[in-house]
DNA sequence: CTGAAAGCGCTTACAG
DNA sequence: CTGAAAGCGCTTACAG
């Protein structure tokens, strides 16, 4: 049998309330005392049964999740799975609970999270904006002894604790060496559609992006980059002047969201003129066009994977325990029409 | 608070030993102190704590793994991912172990689940080999109210509860896509190098990879399937007397183990002469492969998820509990260079 | 500095 | 058919 604090107890001849002293790392125990309890746990292999401890104590863990009001299908998605955790999370002593913010306003997303550290909760996963004030915030969040998860999009040189998110500096990578091997390889010009170049996650999809193609595809020529502030109309607006004025214009990466807007300007072409379009998050749209050939890649990262990872490193952080890298890492999901979930 | 079995208890007038009871469908109560409970139990939202009633009963989860003594780096990973969970269970109230068959013999694997049977686990996962008395056997495994899940290889039509792998058939045609476009288009033939085709994964990953070159991919020629029983020695050889013998070989899609071998073969050749490689499983040589470029995509199934999944999955049926699909969905992965972990 | 006792939310003999 | 009491492995006041 698994042994229990009674066996520590009996092996150590002192009492269960010392033996918790001791497991638990608190003061008041004399030194000599200490040691054969050490040695008791030692020498019987004992490990910690947390789910009892967890009774024992009436633990709950309290997270809360600070989201970005967004009406673009990911972030939509992304609060539907922190729903449906938080629907799950009765059966688990924890209580999660959404605070959504202003989309791109660091200011008010500080105030947020300075709002969520009044309440002192066990931890906080955050969409976050890479800004200064934004990383002082979070440096007194984890000061307090607060675990802090970003999510989706990370802070530069911080205290958060863990990032659930993809890297995107590959996936713009990825998306360039797909690009490269699928364009016909004459005389190519590639469009890139953006969201915004605030953004950290679209900085590096498209630094990662144009540095595969010009080491690998030098060939290739690229267009300004294009600005839709991930708005499916200015999108379309500007996907179909690009289209006018580039003859030749054929791979589009579009690296951030208003994909229905790309979308629709594409469509009005005929096939066998269509460019190479590689874009990201697998929604309804984009899945329909891979479908039907207007796209030919996702780039995808899961959201339910990204909250489910968040809580699971919250929990193990608020416990002081290790994570399972290979586990929370996040990865780049490659779509095509012939691997669809 | 949440209510707990006092509450229910208090609000229906009954013991704590009749809401148990009732709680878990056990029989002798009275009709109507029965729908008192459940008034009781719906009225205040009652979801019972799992962990307290699994530290009351003692319960413990046995689990036995029942993998293929198989020397490829798949294989070898698979088996240390078990390994790593066995060593994390000591806290989980949850016992596993690993039984050893030899590879491709469904004598001896029906024989391992046989006793395995005897042993009475609450779950078994196992590489199956698709053929009728492992089926048979699975069938009375089910029958005796163990759980069973497939791990890496699925069983045809059966009772198993639960696979924990990718889809093959998806996988050899998103690999039939890639090739497809990376292939320069013109007079391109493309080499099939496979295991067996005795087993199931291999079948269906040819089937996918034939069914999208004949679909979108017409004009290329495919020799005739190289079986190289997941031997390096034996792939090696095939694909050398095949690039010999095949002038304007420009594609190879290896679809089973043995990669060691073709990358050998390979690396004798001018980078400029090189023909597109898709393989599966990436390892120590094909990531290696991968970054010199001899290799130009590898897909892969993370076999550290599909045991975490399996385990997860095993659990929950052994307590009669939903699975999240969408957790559990294993998943294709994809490496370029640019997107390696 | 140390221990006896009660309790977390549930289940299990045992008695009636 | 129903209930009182003890116990799972741990923690927490409280007393000494």
């Amino acid at each position: 049998m698994k042994p229990t604090v009674h066996d520590i107890a009996r092996h150590a001849g002192v009492s269960l309330a010392t033996v918790d002293r001791v497991l638990n790392g608190r003061a008041g125990v004399r030194g000599i005392t200490r040691q054969k309890v050490e040695e008791a746990i030692a020498s019987l292999g004992y490990v910690r049964d947390l789910a009892a401890a967890n009774l024992a104590k009436g633990r709950t863990y309290r997270f809360s999740f600070v989201l970005p009001v967004n009406d673009n299908s990911f972030m939509i998605g992304l609060k539907r799975e922190v729903e449906a955790a938080i629907g799950r999370s009765a059966a688990e002593r924890t209580h999660m609970d959404i605070i959504e913010v202003p989309a791109f306003d660091a200011g008010a997303l500080v105030a947020a999270l300075e709002a969520v550290m009044a309440d002192k909760p066990d931890g906080v996963a955050l969409v976050a904006i890479d800004e200064p004030r934004v990383r002082a915030c979070v440096e007194r969040l984890a000061d307090a002894g607060i675990a802090i998860v970003t999510l989706v999009s990370d802070l530069g040189a911080s205290s958060r604790h863990h990032y659930a998110g993809i890297d995107n500096i590959a996936a713009g990578r990825t998306a360039g060496n797909l690009m490269g091997r699928f364009l016909s390889k004459v005389d190519d010009r590639v469009g890139v559609l953006a969201g915004s170049m605030m953004v950290r996650d679209h900085r590096e999809r498209l630094e990662g992006f144009l540095s595969v193609l010009s080491e690998d595809f030098p060939q290739v020529a690229i267009l300004p980059v294009m600005e839709a502030r991930d708005d499916a109309g200015v999108a379309e607006a500007m996907v179909r002047e690009a289209l006018r004025r580039h003859v030749g214009l054929n791979g589009i990466y579009s690296l951030g969201a208003g994909n229905r807007g790309l979308i629709r300007a594409l469509r009005d072409l005929a096939a066998e003129t269509r460019p190479v379009v590689i874009a990201h998050e697998l929604t309804t749209s984009t899945r329909e066009a891979l479908v039907d050939g207007t796209i030919d890649a996702v780039l995808n990262q899961d959201a339910g994977h990204e909250v489910r990872s968040a809580i699971r490193v919250l929990k193990a952080k608020a416990d002081g325990l290790p994570v399972l890298a290979a586990q929370e890492r996040i990865r780049i999901d490659i779509f095509l029409k012939d691997n669809l979930p």
